[in-house]
DNA sequence: CTTGACCTTAAAGTATACTCCAATGTATAT
DNA sequence: ATATACATTGGAGTATACTTTAAGGTCAAG
């Protein structure tokens, strides 16, 4: 199928095909004689599965080696699961940070809300200090 | 002071701080005859109270609104408080995604962890169809 | 044979917050 | 006079994942 067939069929635009194709996601095979692409059904799988990732929160590298895992017959189980316990622990440091800032900014909020009136914001002269 | 003065003292960079006054963040006043940027202490503080909103997870733009209420007499407590609720909102969503990527990724583990045995991934598999 | 709907490429633009570079000017000590 | 340690500028580079642009080739229908 061409590349405007597969852009319908997946709600991939055809430009992010062609720079999923360049980076080495997704592949199109021999061109037609018109130099044209031409995709396979399996394209279309590929483009679910770097869907699917990207919504795990994978970067298109990371991408990329799932691909690599995926088509490789050595993969094993505990490949992918260290993939996903490295990728958790991202996960959880990001967590924490946001955490961390969630509880200085609801701080923040307090201490506005403790001097409403005050004509000098509190919080302003602490971050300041 | 000259720049080397203030970068040795708030621990930015030279450049960081030549960069933070091209965007209107910090004020170097009238330049000295040999057009070195001359600072006074005020600028200490106010790169301090960058770093502390950077801390908050603010970007720089918004620490420039954060600077331009700190010098406005107009500024009101709930002015303040206005930003940083409109900022937990920010980081509370950021968190609720985090959140449900985690929870993905935690079921994705468990599957590899229950066919430990199987040649192929069951995970990956699941990601493919 | 022209119109319109396809397709192609390389290259530049987007956003953010710097960081680095090159070429050059200035101040101070020897 | 020179070495060294400062300072200046404009502009390019970095990372990520696209998106847009410009200029042009291909194909089927009327």
């Amino acid at each position: 199928m061409l590349i405007g067939e597969l852009s319908d069929k997946t709600g991939l635009s055809k430009d992010t095909i062609r720079y999923y194709e360049k980076e080495g996601l997704v592949q199109s095979g021999a061109r037609k004689e018109n130099q044209y692409r031409n995709f396979s059904e399996k394209a279309i799988h590929t483009i679910h599965f770097i869907k699917n990732l990207k919504e795990l929160g994978f970067t298109l590298p990371e991408i990329k080696d799932f691909i690599h895992l995926f088509h490789n017959e050595e993969t094993s189980c505990q490949m992918v699961q260290k993939r996903l316990e490295d990728h958790i622990v991202n996960i959880n440091s990001k967590m924490s940070l946001l955490e961390s800032i969630r509880t200085k900014v609801a701080n923040a909020i307090h201490l506005c809300k403790e001097n409403p009136i005050a004509k000098s914001c509190q919080t302003l002269e602490k971050l300041w200090d």
